[in-house]
DNA sequence: TTCGTATAGTTTCATATGCAACTATTGGAA
DNA sequence: TTCCAATAGTTGCATATGAAACTATACGAA
């Protein structure tokens, strides 16, 4: 039997989740560690936010960030609560609720930023620019091949 | 600012999760549809104590699937019961269990197996050969950058 | 031999997750 | 207008997960 070749046929899937799991397991440390108040799931819910701010529900954040929408009802909830977005029920479609990113928000934002630059650069040493735009590029591949 | 470079400074660990996650509920579905009798994570430990057959512990197992111990205890009891593998206590150290895999457990492999390579296929669907390579060097190289 | 420490594996418990049911609202068709 | 199906968001519940405590065994040092 070929074993590096099944290995990698029955992998891939296993490969992804687990290095995703370990480069977002650092940043929730360190986000826990420096008591920065929000974990990785929040801090990148928040960033769709400020690109979208004031235009986007939380059906959007859930499509965009490939999430169940409970999962988005919580994260927003612990976002609210600690003040970084509100939510606004859109007057033309009362269903839907707007999330706006409050001052205190884009703070916490920056401060989160430096901290996943920091990882993204440890984590992407010795990685060419190229190699890196490739992998990028096979994940979208993957991910349009699977999406219904 | 600029928006799509920080989104993917913040965004790489979500991107490799939500892809891993994307192609195991795939797998699983069709494991699950078929009553093959195992989920992912069971077929990927099936094949790693098939590949050390009667030469592993499930420490082991593991380290090589970056799984905590305590998963492995419930995916071997899972194994075990459908007759897949045995655990044998390992008479020069009586702490382990060396795992042994059983015909019937090979069997389910293959069909597992054949399942695993159709996914992929659907998966890696225009992708080439020298892209998929270097997609899985990044990884690798990630892995390794942020490995004590 | 008898500790003390280290390791393999299991169990317990508290938390995270996501499906399904629910509420509120919309918009189109009878 | 009055339904009815569709959609946004929330909640309840059952399952999945992993850290920490626990058991059993090994092994080196006193």
């Amino acid at each position: 039997m070929n074993n590096n070749s099944v290995t990698h046929e029955e992998m891939l899937g296993h490969i992804l989740g687990s290095t995703g799991k370990l480069l977002r397991a650092r940043f929730d440390q360190r986000l826990s560690d420096e008591k920065i108040g929000v974990n990785s799931m929040q801090a990148i819910a928040l960033l769709h936010i400020i690109v979208n701010n004031g235009d986007c529900n939380q059906q959007q954040v859930a499509d965009c960030l490939h999430q169940d929408k409970t999962m988005i009802t919580r994260i927003i909830d612990s976002l609210e609560k600690g003040k970084f977005v509100r939510r606004e029920i859109d007057s033309a479609d009362r269903r839907q609720k707007l999330l706006q990113v409050t001052s205190l928000g884009r703070k916490l934002h920056e401060t989160v930023n430096q901290v996943a630059q920091e990882i993204e650069k440890e984590a992407l040493k010795n990685i060419g620019q190229q190699e890196l735009l490739t992998c990028y590029q096979v994940l979208e591949k993957v991910r349009n091949n699977l999406s219904p």
